[in-house]
DNA sequence: AATGAGACTTAGAATAATTCTAATTTAGCG
DNA sequence: CGCTAAATTAGAATTATTCTAAGTCTCATT
């Protein structure tokens, strides 16, 4: 399960730094919504000589080029992750994990929300706070 | 459609002060989900000796009283609404305007989302950030 | 209506996440 | 291989929010 390879999001246009692969391959290989200081630490035990300047650099660049999403929660850090796909979060009060929540297959959102007439969406955030119950077994 | 009425949140164990009532009173009079600190700005027309420290305050017990809700957007400042019923949000690009929507009647999250089995839910937020066409007429 | 305890309010300092600045280094095109 | 724009850096700056400690008010109880 904690296979370290070696990722590379291969965007055209995202100039691939020794930093950006960095921070990138930390989101990769351990998916867990980390926040940028977290990150920046990841990052430090690679290659210790990368800032948190570069780290916020990084990620907004991977967001921009959509290699990776960020994720808020309240008012919380900002927190990303490399799961592409549309999905919500379900953010565990017990145990404080994120949990990533797809949609049903063929759901559209019209179905179930009152939305203004003839609406453009750009972006959609789904988070659910919650509790999941200890599993018994 | 500027009715300045007298509102009152008159919630059980709430103790009900001046400064309070003002705080209240902006948030239902300008239902724009205005900002903390917007929200200073408006209770200084009405009470010029409330500080920010105050309204923070006020609207923290507003929120935990739940007379009021907080909406978190990205990152930006928390904005706060007096729409007590359940619903998302709707941030309008091309305005700036924030608009409330609401769920279709009957609609059950685990209709179209996969939730975790036998999760408990505490908290919902939807935001969708998009455009709405100028009205034509 | 007066009293008192605890909750509210205050100004200003403190904090925390993030962004900015200006100087230096680097990627990768030609 | 050299060049130029973009990336990186350390540290300062910014911004929203929370904290602190002292003074004030609300309201249940008299």
């Amino acid at each position: 399960m904690s296979t370290t390879k070696e990722h590379d999001p291969n965007i055209v246009g995202l100039r691939m730094t020794k930093h950006r692969k960095v921070v990138y391959n930390v989101l990769m290989n351990e998916r867990d919504h980390p926040t940028a200081s977290e990150v920046y630490d990841r990052s430090r035990k690679i290659n210790p000589e990368i800032s948190l300047a570069t780290v916020y650099n990084c990620l907004d660049a991977l967001v921009g080029y959509g290699a990776v999403k960020q994720v808020n929660f309240e008012r919380e850090s900002s927190r990303y992750c490399p799961n592409l796909s549309e999905h919500g979060h379900f953010h565990d009060g017990n145990t404080g994990v994120i949990h990533d929540i797809t949609f049903k297959e063929g759901t559209n959102l019209s179905q179930f929300l009152n939305l203004p007439d003839g609406c453009t969406i750009d972006d959609l955030e789904i988070t659910i706070r919650g509790s999941i119950p200890p599993t018994s077994n």
